[in-house]
DNA sequence: TTTGTTACCCTTTTT
DNA sequence: GGGTAACAAA
């Protein structure tokens, strides 16, 4: 293709996406940083297309794109920004650009910050080498030190491992004081003020003894630095242009990084979406977003995107009358050209079951229609509540995929075999070498500890531990394991070491777990992404700092090119659409969620969550509200099933943009069996899905 | 000291 | 319906 005409590149855009792609980027060239922006983007309003015209733009103008820094929210939107730069840059150039390398610094906050602290480790005083720690491992740690501490034993209150770093993890990340976190989100935790911060003084010598970093440690790290005159001088003199992504969902610790890349704001670009927010828990704030215009020193600028070309108007219409009902924003009403006369449905349904079932009647009409089950979503505010569909779906043979909740990761089997790497990696890690040497049978956390305790004296060589007598029931694979942390101590010869790892561990898992043929196929899988990774270390941190690495890592993965039905919890669903969207349980306790109905600010971000569901829909959606549900909860009350009241964002000018779905009659659609009788065999499913793909 | 058993708790969203 | 803690047995 011949290089276009100057400025070709913005042919597509529309007006309000043209300015904000050009602003402040004017023909004299990039070479000097303009004012701070801030892209203010409804849903799907071309937020991704626009950054990356804009980061294209600057390419175009004379930017160093090895000196651009995008932060995005998921490594996804990373690599989904990075090739669209790349095709809009070889179209303007009339070539196909390499930027494999060139635009190297796009990624997650944590990514950044890891390759950051990694890059200027001897600056830091810190080991190079060190592991991250991801949620269970940090869990795990902890744990350890609660128990060590005395926390545990006696004293039931005393908030659990889980709980612990959810407190920990929000006091770092809002930059407030841990008395202020307790008494305002955890106030049933305050009076454990004084032992939680002995704890967490632990948890970070105890971090610090292992060369291991947890997630928060990534970005703490990455702003100590910026608080450090000269190191912030080299980062800053490194990244003149720095965009965000979902600047909504930025948290205190965040936005103190950006703002010291950027301290006047010149180079900065923000985009992001104040009814999106949905992150609160993180510590998240729409206030980086709100207060945006006022913190930097030429104020920002502010531009809006209000034409959305994704959904279909009725469903603009049902968004525009949540946003109305938002308590804060900046106000804007999606307007779109995709006129449409079919509103959304909300449909009552019987229960959980007759939900599950006419979902994918729904789905397999779709298909019928010529609609691919991949531009179909399912979403549900958490990731259990997709339990009975997916029964429904394994039964008649439907593939899907499901995003969100448990992750291959968080098996123990998966864990296992990590332990192995990590510890190889980093053999000061004591929770890996904790965790692998007690999948020997014999081998308990009394062993493991001396073992461990042995290993540090030895100055971490593992040829020592042969000396180490082990427990009778362990005598016969002692040495094996000996002499296969020999081997991994010795330099890495990836990936091939990941075989003699699986000859020994295998077996083990065999004795270890039932079912195991499952758990060897995850296992499978592992090493195939393990083969597709330059290195050991490189494959530990991807995996820690996103785990849809290599693809498909994810429970239930179809083939490649296979057609699957997508489910989702709403927030892995952000950023996203699909064709024909269904969200289940719009219904009270569910959404809102019950665990999130304290405060006036947990409920307004349950309502955002609402939107971002309904605005992921292009031309269908299908509100379920099942009339009764199960409750797992609580098994005093009654059998467990409670009579549900619709969502309380379902106000009457929210219904009003619906059209309310009629159960089909018996006989003008379908026989509808009994209602009581138990269906023992969907016969007619059956001879229909023999003929299924 | 490890392993098995039982009673009891809480149950969300994720880099 | 799963994790956790305390207790019992090997």
């Amino acid at each position: 293709m011949a290089a276009g005409a100057p400025g070709d590149h913005l042919r597509d855009l529309n007006p309000e996406q043209r300015a904000a792609v050009t602003f402040g980027i004017d023909e004299s060239g990039a070479s000097r940083p303009g004012p701070p922006l801030l892209i203010a983007a409804g849903a799907g309003t071309g937020k991704t297309t626009t950054l990356a015209h804009r980061v294209a733009h600057l390419v175009l103008h004379g930017a160093d794109p090895r000196r651009i820094l995008l932060l995005t929210f998921t490594r996804r939107a990373a690599e989904d920004m990075t090739a669209r730069v790349r095709r809009i840059c070889s179209r303007a150039f009339g070539r196909e650009i390499d930027f494999g390398a060139a635009l190297a610094w796009a990624g997650t906050f944590h990514g950044i910050a890891a390759r950051l602290l990694r890059e200027f480790a001897r600056e830091l005083g810190i080991s190079p080498e060190f592991t991250i720690l991801d949620r269970g491992d940090a869990q795990d740690l902890l744990d350890v030190l609660r128990e060590e501490a005395g926390f545990a034993g006696g004293d039931r209150r005393f908030p659990k491992k889980a709980l612990c770093l959810e407190i920990c993890s929000f006091a770092v990340n809002s930059g407030r004081p841990l008395g202020e976190v307790l008494a305002r989100r955890f106030p049933w935790c305050a009076p454990y003020e004084t032992e939680l911060r002995r704890l967490f003084r632990a948890y970070a010598e105890a971090k610090q003894r292992q060369a291991v970093m947890d997630y928060d440690d990534l970005l703490l790290g990455w702003a100590e630095m910026l608080a450090c005159a000269p190191l912030a001088e080299r980062l800053r003199a490194r990244f003149p242009f720095v965009l965000v992504d979902e600047y909504q969902d930025t948290n205190p610790l965040q936005a103190r990084i950006v703002e010291g890349l950027c301290p006047d704001g010149r180079g900065l670009t923000a985009v992001g979406d104040e009814l999106q927010a949905i992150y609160g828990f993180r510590a998240a704030t729409v206030r980086n977003m709100l207060d945006f215009r006022r913190r930097f020193g030429p104020e920002a600028t502010i531009l809006p995107l209000t034409t959305n070309y994704r959904s279909v108007t009725p469903v603009l219409e049902l968004a525009n009358a949540i946003a109305a009902d938002s308590r804060e924003s900046f106000g804007r009403r999606l307007i779109g050209p995709r006129a449409s006369e079919e509103r959304p449905w909300l449909m009552p349904v019987a229960d959980e079951t007759d939900q599950a079932r006419r979902v994918v009647e729904l789905v397999l009409d779709n298909r019928e229609a010529g609609l691919h089950l991949r531009e179909q979503a399912v979403l549900v505010r958490s990731a259990h509540h997709t339990g009975l569909l997916e029964l429904e779906l394994a039964r008649r043979r439907i593939p899907y995929r499901k995003y969100g909740g448990l992750r291959m990761l968080e098996a123990a089997h998966v864990k296992d075999l990590l332990a192995f790497l990590r510890f190889a990696e980093n053999p000061r890690d004591r929770l890996a070498g904790f965790r692998l040497l007690q999948l020997l049978p014999g081998v308990g956390p009394a062993f493991a500890r001396k073992a461990l305790d042995r290993l540090e004296a030895l100055g971490f060589d593992p040829s020592g531990l042969a000396l180490l007598p082990p427990p009778p029931a362990a005598r016969r694979l002692w040495p094996e394991l000996v002499r296969l942390l020999e081997r991994l101590g010795r330099a890495s010869d990836w990936p091939s070491e990941l075989a003699a790892i699986r000859a020994f561990y295998d077996p083990l898992a065999g004795e270890l777990y039932d079912e195991i043929e499952g758990r060897l196929a995850d296992l499978d899988l592992l090493a195939a992404a393990a083969e597709a990774s330059p290195s050991r270390r490189r494959f530990l941190a991807d995996l820690a700092l996103d785990p849809a690495v290599g693809s498909g890592l994810e429970a239930g993965r179809p083939v490649r090119d296979e057609d699957y039905l997508v489910l989702s919890t709403i927030h892995s669903a952000k950023g996203r659409e699909w064709k024909a969207v269904f969200v289940l349980f719009v219904i009270d306790g569910w959404i809102p969620s019950d665990m999130a109905t304290g405060s006036a600010e947990e409920i307004e971000e349950e309502r955002r969550l609402f939107y971002v569901a309904v605005t992921r829909a292009r031309d269908q959606l299908r509100l379920l509200l099942p009339l009764r549900c199960h409750i797992h909860a609580d098994p005093r009350i009654g059998d467990g099933h409670v009579r549900a009241a619709p969502s309380r964002f379902l106000t009457e000018a929210i219904r009003g943009c619906c059209v309310r779905w009629r159960q089909p009659v018996a006989g003008e659609r379908e026989p509808s069996p009994a209602a009581d009788a138990a269906v023992l065999l969907d016969l007619a499913a059956e001879l229909r899905d023999r003929w299924r793909s």
